[in-house]
DNA sequence: ACCCAGGTGGCCC
DNA sequence: GGGCCACATGGG
């Protein structure tokens, strides 16, 4: 099975929410950092939050109390880390673009890039979430539900974000409404069916997937059992 | 009680 | 350059 025949698929399974539920892309860029290794539910409650002490703005988060910020985000986890990087993005976003969220986002695509990822806590995934979601730009956020996705079904060889993301865009149209969509049905499937502990009976997709038919999960336990057990 | 969550940077070899 | 670790709260 072709990425292209898995798109065509999970569209026809999961409604396509497509762009990221925000009302500004300054928002996208702090719920990007808030949503590090954490779950959106529990991003939602905050940015909230912020919303609501009048804070999803670039100065009014260069100005806040750092200890007062950690606080505020403490319930997304890493709330120290956290605070740092948004701090460290708003900063950023003041010194170089006079505090308007969108300059670096009018960039070109390989700059804007680099340029977020020099910045403390923005990495490639959380830099290509900005660059698609808050810029509409044709970049694919090879998330690790992505690559277990991909992994699982035999599309890709390796768990690296690079050749993940690389294979994606090699095989897509360059097109940042489809690299969206195919983020976010990528995530539902994940998030229904393609768990960590996955249930392959009711996979829409275990029909033609290398991990259900080896198995599922209780194939690949007891198989790794057997590979474990000493001769 | 335990495991997991839409990563990143730092340190080690 | 890859593998391991800290970072932390909240929900299942």
């Amino acid at each position: 099975m072709d990425i292209q025949t898995v798109y065509a698929k999970l569209i026809t399974i999961f409604e396509v929410d497509g762009w990221w539920p925000a009302e500004s892309p300054f928002e996208i860029m702090i719920g990007a950092i808030l949503t590090q290794q954490t779950m959106w539910e529990n991003v939602e409650k905050t940015i909230k939050e912020l919303k609501n002490r009048g804070l999803l703005s670039v100065d009014s988060l260069v100005n806040i109390d750092q200890k007062e910020l950690e606080n505020i985000i403490r319930p997304v986890g890493f709330y120290r880390l956290k605070a740092k990087r948004i701090k460290a993005l708003a900063l950023h976003l003041r010194n170089y673009y006079d505090s308007n969220p969108m300059g670096v986002l009018q960039k070109a695509l390989p700059e804007a890039r680099g340029e977020l990822m020099s910045i403390d806590g923005i990495g490639k995934e959380t830099a290509d979430a900005i660059l698609l979601f808050a810029g509409r730009k044709p970049t694919f956020v090879a998330a690790k539900y992505c690559a277990r996705v991909f992994m699982r079904l035999g599309l890709v060889e390796k768990d690296d974000y690079d050749y993940v993301k690389q294979f994606v865009e090699e095989r897509m149209p360059k097109n940042p409404r489809v690299y969206a969509e195919l983020y976010s049905l990528l995530v539902q499937l994940s998030k229904t069916y393609c768990r960590k502990n996955p249930s392959c009976n009711s996979c829409p997709l275990s029909d033609e997937c290398a991990f259900s038919l080896s198995g599922g999960i209780s194939g690949y336990l007891s198989q790794k059992k057997r590979l474990e057990r000493p001769l």
